[in-house]
RNA sequence: CGGGGCGUGGCGCAGUUUGGUAGCGCGCCUGCUUUGGGAGCAGGAUGCCGGGAGUUCGAAUCUCUUCGCCCCGACCA
């Protein structure tokens, strides 16, 4: 491509509503430019690379014996219905009335359509295993879109759906899914971790979210340290290992001590002076409707997708102050187990440990001292649920865990029968028995993962793409200016790099050498090669490598075998062969 | 939805406190010079100061209202 003839609108300046660096990044190295709230345009060099993820991904998925298919965006109201979502979604589902006032909806993501679709053709196991899957924008009218594409309302997707015959079909197909993402995001040359996640209702360890590692991501994954060691997991999911001491229940009898206006952990232990190890914290939540407590040690965090999962309820939420009132008959702050309004009390199972606890009296500015859950109270199961920390060992093999920050774009998760039993999606067996199609989803962000190899990649002067995804593998820049000759042996070189099937941007624009140099560097090329009078006059082209910033000299004398090398060597420097 | 901030040439901003009819940098156009890290000089174009209503002789500036954008939180797969 010659860049005289492309559209390279590029900034000096961040735009002013751009907080994270891919965002900034990706305005700035014309790429993308915002229409509204978490809608974007794709500018050309935007669009090129987007198109080169979603190419990778699209190879990965036909290897892995998925079906390309196009699934509508606009889908019908009744469909929703047919799996209760309609209702449940709730509000990041956009939905539209045509001009008869028939409900419709954008697509957030196709189960519905995907099942409706298989439902009507598929009949035989001799038709399965079958997985579908496509590339397509997807909108979710999410609460708050930001930070660019990491999140936005409207963002490409891939989405995979899988139909088994059978359990273990459905855990093969899932096999090769994960397999597959192993691959793309390998290729795609960013550096990831696949990570165990909540599975919700459907249980078991097939969910695994795929988080590309960037000190600015928005979630936070427990890693295990150890080298022989995999273990990754989601934060509200990475398990806590039960302690392997007793339940302890002797201690002094309870006592009621006054807390006047010491209603939060710090307050009280500070007042009684005591560490916050030694406190119960009690949290009071609504499991769909129902109250529920539970109780954590006070320098505890509760994980109440634990919780959730524990009662096996579907909607969990902390209490509103007035049920607080109501359940404890004191104000936030002084819940405790003790003559608690509430039936269901669970208790983490770091509390049977040890006794002789304080916690809130269910009165104002009171607390109790001396209590001991085994005699005092009834708590109807001690279980995991807290949020790990660091200095817990890891539930798989003992080591040390450690925090990192990532970012997810990508997700894999059994979804059973949940879609197929509900929407009535079922096939006659070997024995020519109906049963529903056992279902998987597979999704990656496409658009998210170019903003996430910006965010793992950049430094002061811009982007750092990774070559496989780049806009343009490389740039050429000529910096001829009135020395004709330059500019035609660059004209050379550009034409020499396209026979060799290079994605090359020559950069023949009448521009000075600092603007070209600085658009090069913003934009990210990961390969750049400089042919000015000096070099020419030697023999040489000069060839830098974006990340490491390295430059070294190409002979123009059996340029293309120089090239080739050297090519190599930067794929190399990203984990990657040619 | 709660809290905070911001809407002024294409972009980044000043001007608003104390009302007097709009300015700077970058970019853009023309010409000359320059040409290895975002050039210099000269000339030029571009604003319903987010929209509406009001106060006033007069509003970017004050009042009310509305729309949009960003951040934090709540929320959510």
């Amino acid at each position: 491509m010659l860049l005289s003839r492309f559209y390279i609108p590029t900034l000096k300046e961040d735009p002013s509503d751009a907080e994270v660096v891919s965002h900034k990044l990706l305005m700035r190295a014309g790429m993308i430019r915002k229409v509204t709230s978490g809608i974007y345009n794709y500018l050309p060099l935007g669009l090129k690379s987007l198109n080169k993820v979603a190419n990778i991904v699209r190879e990965e998925m036909n290897r892995a014996y998925a079906l390309e298919v196009l699934m509508p965006m606009v889908q019908p109201g009744d469909l929703w219905r047919e799996t209760g979502r309609w209702d449940f979604y709730g509000k990041e589902l956009l939905r539209v009335n045509d001009r008869h006032g028939r409900d419709y909806c954008l697509g957030p993501t196709h189960e519905e359509v995907v099942t409706d679709l298989v439902r009507g053709e598929v009949k035989s196991y001799k038709q399965l295993p079958l997985n579908l899957y496509q590339i397509q924008t997807k909108f979710r009218d999410e609460i708050r879109p930001r930070f660019g594409l990491m999140r936005g309302r409207e963002f490409v997707m891939k989405d995979a759906y899988s139909f088994d015959k059978d359990e273990a079909g459905a855990e093969a197909s899932y096999g090769l899914m994960f397999e597959a993402y192993k691959k793309i995001f390998s290729r795609i040359g960013l550096r990831f971790r696949p990570v165990q996640a909540d599975s919700g209702a459907i249980g078991g360890d097939f969910s695994h979210e795929f988080h590309v590692l960037a000190d600015t991501g928005e979630d936070t994954i427990a890693v295990c340290l150890d080298d022989k060691c995999e273990y990754a997991a989601n934060l509200e999911k990475a398990k806590v290992s039960a302690p392997k001491t007793e339940c302890k229940d002797e201690c002094g009898a309870i006592e009621e001590v006054a807390t006047p206006a010491k209603h939060t952990v710090e307050d009280v232990c500070a007042f009684l002076e005591i560490s916050a190890d030694k406190l119960i914290k009690t949290l009071l939540f609504n499991v769909d409707g129902e109250p529920v407590a539970a109780l954590v040690r006070g320098d505890r965090e509760i994980n109440d997708v634990k919780l959730r999962n524990l009662i096996g309820g579907n909607e969990i939420d902390l209490a509103s102050e007035d049920q607080v009132k109501e359940w404890t008959g004191a104000p936030v702050g002084f819940a405790g187990p003790v003559g608690l309004g509430v039936k269901r009390i669970f208790a983490d199972h770091e509390l049977c440990g040890a006794t002789d606890w304080v916690a809130g009296a269910n009165k104002a500015d009171a607390h109790i001292k001396h209590l001991s859950l085994g005699r005092d109270c009834k708590i109807e199961q001690y279980a995991d649920l807290r949020v790990i920390t660091e200095s817990d060992p890891c539930p798989d093999c003992g080591g040390k865990i450690e925090f990192t920050k990532g970012i997810e774009v990508g997700h894999v998760f059994k979804l059973g029968e949940k879609y197929s039993k509900a929407m009535d999606a079922t096939f006659l067996d070997e024995n020519g028995k109906s049963k529903p199609m056992i279902m998987g989803c597979y999704g990656i962000g496409v658009s998210r993962i170019m903003a996430s190899a910006i965010e793992q990649n950049n430094d002061e002067s811009g982007a750092i793409f990774p070559p496989a995804i780049a806009p343009f593998e490389l740039c050429l820049i000529s910096l001829g200016g009135k020395d004709l000759a330059v500019g035609e042996k660059a004209e050379e070189l550009y034409g020499q790099l396209m026979e060799m099937g290079i994605d090359v941007a020559y950069d023949d624009r009448k521009e000075r050498p600092g603007v070209k140099f600085a658009d090069a560097d913003l934009i990210g090329y990961p390969m750049q090669l400089v042919l000015g009078g000096k070099g020419l006059k030697n023999g040489i082209v000069e060839a830098k490598n974006r990340k490491t910033g390295e430059k070294i000299e190409l002979p123009l004398e059996g340029f293309a075998e120089a090239f080739t090398t050297w090519r190599a060597e930067i794929w190399q420097s990203w984990g990657l062969s040619l």
